[in-house]
DNA sequence: CGTCTATTTGAATGTACTCAAAAGCGGTGG
DNA sequence: CCACCGCTTTTGAGTACATTCAAATAGACG
């Protein structure tokens, strides 16, 4: 199955295309390549991509005063991934995005987004039910910060993305759950101690 | 002005609409008031209806097994609030939402608002630009759960959202942060100290 | 194989919480 | 209009969760 294959069966998931409007799609789609550790989007810069993910993992995330990185979200395979802010406004990005492992993915600018949107609208409904479905997971995720100790916040995670876990290391994990890798690791013992 | 020419105010931010496609859009609201410490959904319930915020505030919160409130988020005029993932899915909402002053909404439900998006498709770029805005205030919110202090996130959200902060009691705000009142108490007397 | 980064372990520290009690404030009814 | 009741805020003391710093070990990658 190619990339192009691969967005489609995941477009097709929300909103049905004719072969002429499939087309138009991929037409403005660009595939790119990017190695681990290799990265999407700096801090500073303007996102100009919308990004799917066709093979790899990446992960979005900042840097602050301290030097130290807070992990918002990872993408794997069939997720959209930019910084929307960034991609709407123009103005500078304030997130990292960055590859942890060999990546491929879909990228659709701006203007052709646009284009798209008036050449086949039925995009604005794909896109409001993929940002639904952002906002709800979003929302768990704060409810989640506001209410739960390190440890059920973890135990949460594994349970709950146990596939995307095992491609992580320890610290990226540790930074998604807002904690530090050796707090993380004292979790780990005592939970392997029961 | 009234509720009518309010809601068609904000939608017309984002959406030009004629006079027909006005009147099918107010066609399909239905006012309603909520007195303070009234509830518009509790946890358990299925959501049954977008709320457009005409006058009022209204929190989104969860309760967890100690009896603890956590706010999602606050909603004041000029805002939506629903739980989507119930709105959407039909299952019961993990979330209560209440009002904390009496309030003034204009609800639509899910099939109506699933007609109006084939009877006004323009509505479908409408939700979509609103979510849009929703997914990036809510990745700021995470980052900052996740990289600042909860004297730093106080000292934002004032600076933020001084005119909601100063409808809220601290133990509301609190909430919010993810502190308990007795620590944002302590962190007021600090700050007052300087 | 050597280097660099990730993980583990331990000790000391800090941030934020719990419990408890007092003070303040707001709404309600007499 | 005042008094009372309940809820919010303040204050203090003791505690727990999570961090920092440091050093040792393990693992990944060229």
């Amino acid at each position: 199955m190619d990339s192009h294959q691969l967005i489609l069966a995941s477009v097709a998931r929300y909103i049905e295309l004719d072969a002429r409007e499939q087309e138009i799609f991929t037409s403005l789609l660009v595939s790119k390549t990017i190695k681990k550790h290799e990265f999407l989007l700096r801090q500073g810069e303007v996102c100009k991509t919308e990004n799917f993910i066709v093979k790899g993992c990446l992960r979005k995330y900042t840097i602050d005063e301290n030097g130290q990185d807070h992990i918002i979200l990872f993408g794997v395979e069939d997720w959209w991934m930019s910084d929307l802010y960034s991609f709407l406004t123009q103005n500078p990005s304030p997130y990292f995005v960055d590859a942890l492992e060999d990546s491929e993915v879909l990228q659709i600018t701006r203007e052709k987004i646009d284009f798209l949107y008036e050449a086949v609208p039925k995009f604005e409904r794909f896109f409001r039910i993929l940002l639904q479905n952002t906002v709800i997971a979003h929302q768990r995720r704060i409810n989640q910060n506001l209410s739960m100790s390190a440890k059920e916040r973890y135990l949460d995670f594994i349970s709950q993305c146990p596939t995307i876990e095992q491609r992580l290391s320890q610290k990226q994990i540790a930074s998604y759950l807002g904690i530090t890798p050796v707090f993380l690791s004292m979790l780990r013992k005592e939970l392997s101690g029961k």
